[in-house]
DNA sequence: CAACAAATTGGAATGATTCTAAGGTGCAAA
DNA sequence: TTTGCACCTTAGAATCATTCCAATTTGTTG
């Protein structure tokens, strides 16, 4: 039986995945992983700390931080970092970009086409072998909505 | 006079833009400064403060943390950052991306055809607004020669 | 020179993250 | 079923890059 309400967001993804890595199902992991998979907005681990405390009084900032550093191991969730702030978390597995208003602090996701991260790895000189590419833009967004 | 010996590479920049800014030159931030265009591996402050010390044996860790700040805003070096470790310090003012090389933590610059920040600037759906795009490859790197 | 602003300095403070040591938890072998 | 044991969680201490602070020092201007 599930902790939490928003189960059906994760049918087998979490619990499969753990599995697979040889590791277990907890209260702690599903509701740090549900409240990543509700609200997108790239929060910290304080601010999951925030959102899971209500439902699991219990639980420590210390294993938020375990948790959500599992996750990551599990390729369930990325980490994002900006400059030298706190790191966040973000559970869009599609490969995509990120936009840092500077104005309102938030960060959004920019899905762009799998040709583009293609083209910026053929831009690399002969001997550099990128297994990732990481793309965050600066600036301001409109009268965001999302 | 100048305190180090290599002038002949900021000939006018450096107190040209501090005093566009309305600061001083002193002999911290040239010295500062030149070590970042000596050694472009992309220091840290540490790095930095390490690599000055003994041209300069008073100067303090606040001291290059200052300066190197200065250079920041001066539009002289741009701060790069990677994941959560320290901040890096880059004098290529060109547009261009870094590849981190996972195997031995040394940071490279990619010099990108400026083609390419446009195009994925236009990737940025209506109402984003982008005053910079950060790029960063991680990967191995062959028998690094640089 | 005197007054004042800008810059440097050493050390304390910060803040996100990691580490450590001490309990829990739950399955598996005896 | 007990016991063994690996996995997990927890509170608090430790870490580490960076920032802040208060006290000089330095440079410029009147
Ligand atoms: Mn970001
Ligand atoms: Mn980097
Ligand atoms: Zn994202
Ligand atoms: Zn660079």
């Amino acid at each position: 039986m599930p902790t939490h309400a928003n189960n059906a967001l994760h049918p087998t993804g979490l619990a499969q995945k753990l599995a697979d890595s040889g590791l277990r199902t907890t209260p702690q992991r599903e509701l740090v992983y549900d409240v990543l998979l509700t609200k997108r907005d790239h929060p910290t681990a304080d601010e999951v700390f925030a959102r899971v405390k209500p439902e699991l009084p219990g639980i420590s900032l210390a294993t938020v931080y375990n948790c959500l550093e599992t996750l990551v191991q599990c390729d369930l969730v990325r980490a994002v970092n900006f400059e030298r702030g706190p790191t966040r978390y973000c559970p869009n597995l599609r490969p995509h970009a990120h936009f840092h208003d500077e104005a309102t602090g938030q960060t959004h996701d920019i899905d762009l086409p799998p040709v583009l991260f293609a083209k910026l790895k053929a831009e690399l000189p002969a001997g550099f072998d990128a297994n990732a590419v990481e793309i965050t833009f600066r600036g301001k967004a409109k009268t965001s909505l999302d």
